[in-house]
RNA sequence: GCGAUUGUGGUGAAGUGGUUAACACACCAGAUUGUGGCUCUGGCAUUCGUGGGUUCGAUUCCCAUCAGUCGCCCCA
C-alpha cells in the first residue's frame, strides 16, 4: 500500500468545506483591506531563500526540501512566502505603479521538520506583504488586518506580541552590549546558544533551555540601545494601534527566524490548552532591507506568515463551527428503466435551475433508495416511476414534514420554492437550498450561519 | 536533530506461545419485488504495520524498519 509523504495530510471531502470558508474568509478581509492576491511558484532558486533568510537560519540551513532540476539547476520547495514575492516584486518592477504594494498570498509551505500537533512539513499558510512604505501606519494596518480575521472567525484567545529590533545601527550596539554581556559566561549556556553567539547573538535570547539562568535575566534589551529614530518609530507603531483599540504585549524577548526582520516584528499566540510549543499562529515583521539585497530599489516593506493548521485547530479548540451540514436538495427515485432514462433529462434540468440532486447509481431497491437519501441527507424527495411517467406526474416528499403530493413534473422548482416559503413563515430554517446566492454576507463575526443546523450560508 | 509512546477488519476495540482471531458500530444481502429510518436472519480479518530472528509452532517473545500520536528544538 502506498503512503502519505512523512509530515502531509489529505484533506478528506468531508474536511474541505472548512479550509474553503477559511479562506474565503481571508480573501473577504484581504480585500476590504484591499490587498491583492499574488501567486508565486511553490519552488524558486535555491538562492532566494538562502539570500533571504541568511545562513543563520534554521529554516534555510537545514530545513529546506532541495533538488536540482534536470538542467542542473539547485531548487528549494518555498518554506515560506516572503522571498519569493520579493523576487516577484523586483523582477516584475512592482515598484513602478506609484502606489504602496499591499499583497497577500495564500498556500503550501515545505519544511522538513519533525511533524506533530500544529506542525506539517507541508502547510499551508496565509501571509501579507506590504511594499513601499515606511509608515508606522502600515505597521499597525498589517497586524490590525490579521486581528481583524481572528475577529471574523470569532476566535477569542490570542495575544499580540511586539517587539522592535531597530535597524542596522541600532542592532550593531546591541550586538556589542549582548557581546560584552555574554562574555565570561559562555560556558554557562548550553550548545545551541554558543553557537548561536558566534552567528547571530540576538537569537540567544529565543532560547528556551537557558531562559532561566542568570545570565539570560541580566541580559540587557535591545530597547535601551535603539537609536533615537528608531524607537521613535517603535513607539508610533503603538501610537497607532491603540488608536484603533487593539490590544498588545511589549515582549523584550521576541526574537523571530528569519534575519531578513528589521523594526517591528510581531507574534499574534493562541491562547489555548494543549497546543504545547506550537502556539504561534502568526508571525511577522518588517523588512526594510530585503528588496534591494534582492537587487531592486530601496523599498521598505512588512508582512506576516499565518499556519492555517493551526488556525484551523485553535478554531476548533473554541468550538468554532466552519461548516454546515452536508446536505442535497432533491433525491431522484427512478424506479424502472423509461423513469430513469427520462430521469436523467429531469436531473440536469433540476441542476441546471440550481437544485443539488442526487439520484441512484447503484442499481438498489426501494429500501436500498431511501437509504441512500437519508446518507445524502435529501431535503426532498422526488419519486418516479411507470405509472407517473405517463402521467406527466411525480410524487414529491419534504423529508422534513413528511407530506407527501403528487404534482405534475414541471412544477418541482416552484413546488420546492413555495415549500420552503410556507416552511420559513411557520418557523421553521426554511433556508433555500446550498446558498447559489453568490452573495454572502455574513452577519457581523459568524463564520457560517446559525451554528451548524441549518446548513445555509447566509 | 533529540526523546516518549502506539500500530489487530471501514471504525472503536478484546485476546493468546499452539486447530476456525471475541464483541460493538458501520457496511452488504435477505425477510419486505412502489415508500426508508425499527426489528429479525445471514455475510463481512487465509490474518493481527513491514522484514528478519528465537521456537516444533508466533498476532503474541527479540531485533530492525516503516507509519501514527505527542514532547523538546525550531517555527506558521
Amino acid at each position: 500500500m502506498f503512503t502519505k509523504p512523512k509530515g502531509t495530510y489529505d484533506v478528506l471531502p468531508a474536511e474541505t468545506e472548512k479550509w474553503q470558508n477559511v479562506e474565503r474568509l481571508i480573501r473577504e478581509v484581504c480585500a476590504v483591506f484591499n490587498y491583492k492576491e499574488i501567486r508565486t511558484p511553490m519552488f524558486e532558486s535555491s538562492q532566494i531563500y538562502h539570500r533571504a533568510a541568511g545562513e543563520t537560519s534554521d529554516i534555510v540551513s537545514k530545513e529546506t526540501y532541495d533538488f536540482t532540476d534536470r538542467g542542473d539547476r539547485p531548487m528549494t520547495l518555498r518554506p515560506e512566502g516572503t522571498a519569493g514575492a520579493v523576487r516577484s516584486f523586483v523582477e516584475n518592477k512592482l515598484h513602478t505603479s506609484g502606489l504602496v504594494q499591499k499583497l497577500f498570498y495564500i498556500g503550501p509551505m515545505f519544511r522538513y521538520e519533525r511533524q506533530q500537533k500544529g506542525r506539517y512539513r507541508q502547510h499551508v499558510q496565509f501571509g501579507t506583504e506590504v511594499l513601499g512604505s515606511a509608515d508606522p501606519a502600515i505597521d499597525a494596518e498589517v497586524i490590525s488586518l490579521a486581528v481583524t480575521l481572528y475577529e471574523f472567525l470569532g476566535l477569542k484567545s490570542v495575544k499580540v506580541k511586539l517587539n522592535s529590533l531597530g535597524d542596522q545601527e541600532s542592532r550593531q550596539n546591541y550586538r556589542t552590549a549582548l557581546l560584552n554581556h555574554f562574555q565570561g559566561h559562555e560556558g554557562e549556556l548550553c550548545s545551541d546558544c554558543q553557537k548561536r553567539l558566534a552567528k547571530n547573538p540576538l537569537r540567544v535570547l529565543d532560547c528556551k533551555v537557558d531562559a532561566d539562568k542568570d545570565v539570560m535575566k541580566t541580559a540587557p534589551a535591545i530597547m535601551d540601545y535603539l537609536i533615537p529614530g528608531d524607537l521613535a518609530y517603535f513607539e508610533s507603531v503603538q501610537k497607532y494601534l491603540q488608536a484603533m483599540g487593539i490590544q498588545y504585549e511589549y515582549d523584550a524577548g521576541l526574537v523571530r527566524g528569519f534575519d531578513y526582520y528589521t523594526h517591528t516584528i510581531f507574534e499574534i499566540q493562541a491562547d489555548i490548552q494543549g497546543f504545547g510549543s506550537q502556539n504561534t499562529l502568526c508571525g511577522g515583521g518588517r523588512y526594510n532591507n530585503l528588496v534591494s539585497e534582492f537587487g531592486g530599489p530601496k523599498t521598505p516593506a512588512i508582512g506576516f506568515g499565518m499556519g492555517l493548521e493551526r488556525l484551523l485547530l485553535a478554531l476548533e479548540a473554541e468550538g468554532i463551527q466552519l461548516a454546515g451540514e452536508d446536505s442535497v436538495d432533491v433525491y431522484l427515485m427512478l424506479l424502472g428503466d423509461s423513469a430513469k432514462t427520462f430521469g436523467s433529462r429531469m436531473l440536469l434540468d433540476l441542476r441546471s435551475r440550481g437544485l443539488v440532486c442526487e439520484t441512484d447509481y447503484l442499481d438498489k431497491n426501494m429500501k436500498g433508495k431511501f437509504k441512500q437519501a437519508e446518507r445524502y441527507n435529501a431535503k426532498y424527495l422526488v419519486i418516479l416511476g411507470e405509472e407517473e411517467l405517463e402521467q406527466g406526474l411525480v410524487n414529491i416528499k419534504s423529508t422534513k414534514t413528511g407530506i407527501q403530493e403528487t404534482i405534475a413534473m414541471n412544477q418541482i422548482v416552484d413546488y420546492i420554492i413555495l415549500d420552503q416559503q410556507q416552511q420559513k413563515a411557520s418557523g421553521g430554517c426554511g433556508c433555500g437550498g446550498h446558498g447559489h446566492d453568490h452573495g454572502h454576507g455574513h452577519g457581523g463575526g459568524g463564520c457560517c450561519g446559525g451554528g451548524g443546523s441549518c446548513g445555509c450560508q447566509g
